[in-house]
RNA sequence: GGAGGGGUUCCCGAGUGGCCAAAGGGAGCAGACUGUAAAUCUGCCGCUAUAUGCUUCGAUGGUUCGAAUCCGUCCCCCUCCA
C-alpha cells in the first residue's frame, strides 16, 4: 500500500462524504503540507465531544504531516449563520472575542498540535474588503445556486423573509478559502453548502479548488438527536472525569462502534477486534471504560482516567466514597433543626421536594454513611449526606 | 372582508362551574433487576419544611361562596370562502 493510499484510508475513516475524492488523491500525491481549513465561530467556545469529530480528523490530518489552519469567524460572527430562527446575534467586541479565542486554543489543543496549528482570524482579510469587492464577491454567485441551499429553499418556498446578509454569509465563509488558499476545507455534513461555496468562489478567483471533507454529525447519548448542549446529551471536554466516566460507561451500546470510530484514536482494527470480543460474550461495559477513559487521559490526564471511576458525579458503589466531595450550606432559618427532606432539598441533593420525600420514603437516604429509616430532623452541625447512589455532599447546617 | 376550529402543567392530549395541581401517554428523575447498557417492574414527576399552604390551564377584566370550565375585551394559531 502506498502512503498516499495509507493516508487516504486514515482520512476517509468516519468521514461522511469526501468531495471530490479524486481531487484528494492528487492533492496527497503533492507531497507537500496541505493548508487544511476548519472554521470556528468565535461565540460560545465550549465545546463537547460532538465539535471533536471535526477537530479530531484535523489531529489525523497534523499527523499526517498537514498543517491546520483554525479559523474563527471573528468577521462573520456578526453576520450569524443564518438557519432561520436565530436572530441577528448582538456583535462581540474585540476583547469578547480575543478571549473566546483563547478558550478555544486550551481546549482544541488537548487534541491539536499546536506546532502544526495556525490559529487565523477571518477580520485579517474581510476588514480589508471595500464596498467595491464585496459587491464584485457577490457578483460570483446567484440567487439561484444561493436558494439550492435547504434553509433558504424552505424558507423561500414558505414565504418566509431572507435577509439579504443572509446571503453573504456563505458567500464570505467561501471567500476566506480563496484568502487563505485552502487545500482542504473540514466541517459538518450541515456545512455541505458553505464547504462547496469556497470550492466555487476558488475557482471564479482563479485560484486551486479546495477539496471538501465532511465530517457526520455525533449523536448525543440518547443515541438519537445530535449532540448538544441545550439537549443535554452531551458530554463536555471541560467536564470533570467523573462526570465524564458515568456518562460514557451508561450509553447506549448502540453508541459505542460509532463513538469508537470518530472519537477514539485506536486503529481500526483494534477497534474490529474489540467489536468481535464483545459479539463473542465480552461485556460490552469494559470496552466502553476503555474508551472513557481513553477519553478523560486525552482531556485531563492519566492519572484521572485512572482514578474516573470514583470521581466526584460517579455512583457510589461498594460504599466508595468519592474523593472531592462538594460541601454545601443550609441554613436552619433559626429554627433548632430542620427535616432530612428540607435538607436535602436545599442542598441540591434531591430536584424537588417531592423527591426528596420520595428519597427518604423509600430508605434511600444516609447520613454520615448511615442508612436512614425514617423521618429524621437534624440540629445544626456538618453531616455526609447521601441521596441515592449518585448524589453525595457535606452538609454544613447552620 | 366572511365562516368555522383552537390555544391546558417539558411534549402530545383529556377535562365544559366545586370531587382539579388538573385523566392518559411520552419524555425526564430515582430505585429494583442487569453490565453504572437495553428491556421489564416500582416510586417521583408545578413549588414548598405535606399544609384546611402557595402559584398554574394564551392575556386581561368580570359573574359567582367557588372558574381551566360562564361572560366581555385583547393577542396568537389553524381550516374553509372571497
Amino acid at each position: 500500500m502506498s502512503d498516499v493510499q495509507a493516508a487516504l484510508e486514515i482520512i476517509k475513516r468516519g468521514a461522511d462524504e469526501i468531495l471530490p475524492e479524486a481531487e484528494l488523491i492528487e492533492k496527497l500525491e503533492l507531497g507537500r503540507p496541505l493548508v487544511v481549513k476548519a472554521g470556528f465561530d468565535p461565540t460560545a467556545p465550549d465545546l463537547h465531544l460532538g465539535h471533536t469529530v471535526v477537530i479530531n480528523k484535523l489531529r489525523q490530518l497534523q499527523d499526517l504531516g498537514h498543517e491546520v489552519h483554525f479559523l474563527i469567524g471573528d468577521f462573520t460572527g456578526m453576520i450569524g449563520d443564518p438557519t432561520g430562527k436565530s436572530a441577528t446575534r448582538p456583535p462581540l467586541t474585540e476583547a469578547q472575542v480575543a478571549e473566546n479565542a483563547k478558550t478555544y486554543q486550551n481546549q482544541v489543543f488537548k487534541i491539536l498540535d499546536p506546532a502544526k496549528t495556525k490559529v487565523r482570524f477571518n477580520s485579517e482579510w474581510m476588514s480589508k474588503l471595500s464596498a467595491a469587492d464585496m459587491i464584485a464577491l457577490a457578483g460570483k454567485q446567484s440567487v439561484a445556486r444561493m436558494l439550492e441551499r435547504d434553509d433558504f429553499k424552505k424558507r423561500f418556498k414558505g414565504n418566509q423573509s431572507i435577509s439579504i446578509h443572509e446571503f453573504l454569509y456563505p458567500l464570505v465563509q467561501g471567500y476566506d478559502s480563496v484568502a487563505m488558499e485552502a487545500d482542504i476545507e473540514l466541517g459538518g455534513t450541515d456545512q455541505r453548502f458553505n464547504l462547496l461555496m469556497g470550492r466555487e468562489l476558488q475557482k471564479a478567483y482563479g485560484k486551486a479548488q479546495q477539496v471538501t471533507i465532511m465530517m457526520p454529525l455525533l449523536e448525543g447519548l440518547d443515541g438519537v438527536q445530535k449532540m448538544s448542549k441545550s439537549l443535554g446529551n452531551y458530554v463536555g471536554i471541560d467536564e470533570a472525569p467523573g462526570v465524564m466516566f458515568q456518562k460514557l460507561v451508561s450509553m447506549p451500546d448502540d453508541l459505542i462502534w460509532r463513538y469508537f470510530e470518530l472519537l477514539s484514536f485506536r486503529s481500526l482494527d483494534e477497534i474490529a477486534r474489540l467489536k468481535a470480543d464483545v459479539e463473542n460474550g465480552a461485556n460490552p461495559r469494559d470496552v466502553k471504560m476503555m474508551l472513557a477513559r481513553e477519553l478523560i487521559e486525552r482531556f485531563h490526564d492519566a492519572e484521572a482516567a485512572a482514578n474516573a471511576h470514583k470521581g466526584s458525579g460517579n455512583v457510589i458503589k461498594d460504599g466508595e466514597i468519592p474523593d472531592d466531595i462538594d460541601e454545601v450550606e443550609v441554613s436552619l432559618e433559626g429554627s433548632d433543626e430542620m427535616p432530612l427532606t428540607a435538607i436535602l432539598n436545599k442542598a441540591g441533593l434531591t430536584a424537588n421536594a417531592a423527591a426528596a420525600r420520595d428519597v427518604v420514603k423509600n430508605k434511600r437516604a444516609k447520613i454520615d454513611q448511615q442508612p436512614i429509616e425514617g423521618p429524621v430532623a437534624l440540629s445544626a452541625g456538618r453531616y455526609l449526606i447521601q441521596a441515592g447512589k449518585k448524589k453525595i455532599a457535606w452538609v454544613v447546617l447552620k
